[in-house]
DNA sequence: TATGAATGAGGGTTCATTCAT
DNA sequence: TATGAATGAACCCTCATTCAT
């Protein structure tokens, strides 16, 4: 009644990998803890043993989502690189980041709402459910500050752009967001082995932004 | 996949008094809400029309409970009886009612644990929850208020004989918690169909107290 | 034993947009068929009066989307407008769409994998139900191949554009997702009394694409 | 990778004592091994070397209560004092001890309905799984068997002083029923640091129950 | 049409228990 | 001895759905 044959008791991160892998195909809600469980050879119940709960396992797969974009764009974002060149590269990185790691990306598409919509807790917690929902609220909200921080960079480097007169005149705030959700959906269309690799795919959507912010 | 055949769907009082059973049986957390709905011929889920949850269906056990003998006491204690008379009928209505609901008499004297260690609601509880949370508070309280005051009622004979020099100067606090352990537990080994009736029990226990009262 | 109070009856059309609300709010997963019905004031039960199943009601709501956007773009696809032209009504038209109807917007975006992961009948199924669930299929299939096209419309007038020679050399298809790409997300992140009116937003959107699109 | 910090290794009656402590709070159902461990700083593992199973660290603690009582009571019982002597020293005995060891008494009160509702073993069960529950079903039989033979004592001298005049005459089995439920609710309501030390109750106990024998 | 009561089918979670280390 | 990781079995509860009224 207990224990794994042999073969390498798996980590937290196998888990988080194949956790957005099974979220990206059927969502967070219609996800359940056996369908995850099952992509790594193991039972629902042992997922207990890395995870305290489902909402702590999707936040942790959004974490390891920001960070991969934010790891990336963030050294970008804090280079003296000129406003076009700055931007250029960090268009790339997104997108490519998203073409390479599809499910965690669309995962941060999709399931941001269902980090939101979670239940409070009822009256009846516990001090100890108490504690560790505490915990789970600060790293959510942590998880939301640094998205929030994410969409900043982008929103300066136009801004910068715009007001070294290298951009044109957009709005910055609905540039910004029309841009981002070009490379939002990119998680949800681009398949590995297409036509156009993802490199290609982060170059020609960087080229059309930049031609578009081009000064008349 | 649904409805039930005919006979008369079970009312909230229906449940009401198998769940008491089963509890004397079992104790409330050995017990499942398929325990209780089996007794009542009805599936788990279906419980769920009459009560919000195991915890409320507790609650409703108890309250019944107290009802059950407060409704008796209580107009005793308020009449201007003698003290030791009052007394006098009043154990001999406790005891009897006990003996005539041993399953609700067991529930008040081993659920109640229970129903204080039930946890607090986690934080993720939702506005709706925390409603329900805080109307469920509001009744257990009101429950605990309404024993306590029951044994008050007690309490207050047996001072009020002292007091009038018809009772020996016992303590009053240690007396009546000896008179009221005994009676509960009366709910533990009092069988129907026994050599005694419910009646005699009564009396018997009645008389036994009373005379340990006589003054020298 | 029934009725509503007054307020003329639920229509088939209420229950849509309140459930078009709902879905937005929620997505289809974590959204019950009560809380749907609570939006009518009506019970769970009622609304299959009005739906044949949970299934059913999602693929109206995601027709009723199509058709949103669909009637409006069609027309202007259908025209003879030169592309430039053609194009920037056809973005216009969209996202003005999308912002008027947010809801139906974002159920679009989010709910369609939703009516992707339906599971399939099970083997008990009557043979009403198969019937049933033939015909359901055939919606969900004439919704998708409406969808489909859709797609193409933008992609044709792209195509066009460049080989005309009007707008630069871009990769159809990446463009043309990229441009959706926006779009879709504008449900995500469009606040009705916010800074910047639909129309505007619209305006700002197509002139960002059909910069991005001039020849060099 | 293992190793408790140093303290000189847990006891197995520390273990017991622990157990029966969180058992007074939670009652056995609502207990868990892991709660136990961590009342003694082990983890629920670690519990399996020192108990078989939950089961048995059960039946473990309701022994230690028996003898705790018993080895009181029984030299005294066997005494040749006379009735009322003999009775009120047992009284003394019996609430003082429950005073002391309220965890302990607690356990004798409540828990014992746990130990009677055990499942049976599975038809799975292996040899071993056999073997062991019938060693410990010997024990529980056993256990039962000095709990009635406790229950006999009192039974005895109370049979034994109506017999010889000394008391009035009461109905023995109610008589005892009657005083052991007052016994037993001490547990129930005794607080350590309270306004009166269990000496003083153990003695005004005594003294009430010895007061209601008196022949008229 | 509308609804209350009922239910089968899960889903998330807990828990006693096991075993390799 | 001690423990971490794993698991089967249960349990509470929710939900889509049905049917009699």
């Amino acid at each position: 009644m207990a224990r794994k044959p042999a073969e390498l008791s798996v980590s937290r991160d196998d888990i988080l990998v194949a956790a957005a892998d099974v979220l990206q195909r059927n969502g967070y809600e219609a996800t359940t803890m056996k369908d995850i469980a099952a992509a790594v050879n193991l039972t629902a119940a042992s997922l207990y043993h890395h995870f305290r709960n489902k909402d702590a396992l999707l936040l942790a797969v959004l974490e390891a989502g920001i960070a991969l974009v934010g790891n990336q764009i963030e050294p970008i974002a804090a280079s003296d690189l000129p406003p076009a060149d700055k931007l250029r590269q960090m268009i790339r990185a997104h997108v490519l980041g998203l073409t390479q790691h599809t499910a965690i990306g669309a995962a941060m598409v999709f399931e941001i709402r269902s980090l939101m919509g979670l239940k409070p807790l009822p009256d009846t917690a516990s001090d100890a459910d108490r504690k560790a929902y505490a915990d789970f609220s600060t790293r959510r909200e942590a998880f939301f500050v640094r998205r929030d921080r994410f969409e900043q960079l982008f929103r300066q480097v136009i801004r910068e752009g715009v007001e070294m007169g290298v951009f044109r005149g957009v709005d910055v705030g609905i540039f910004t967001k029309t841009m981002l959700g070009a490379h939002n959906w990119v998680g949800v269309w681009y398949r590995p082995m297409g036509r156009l690799s993802g490199e290609e795919i982060a170059e020609m959507m960087a080229d059309s932004f930049l031609r578009s912010l081009k000064p008349e």
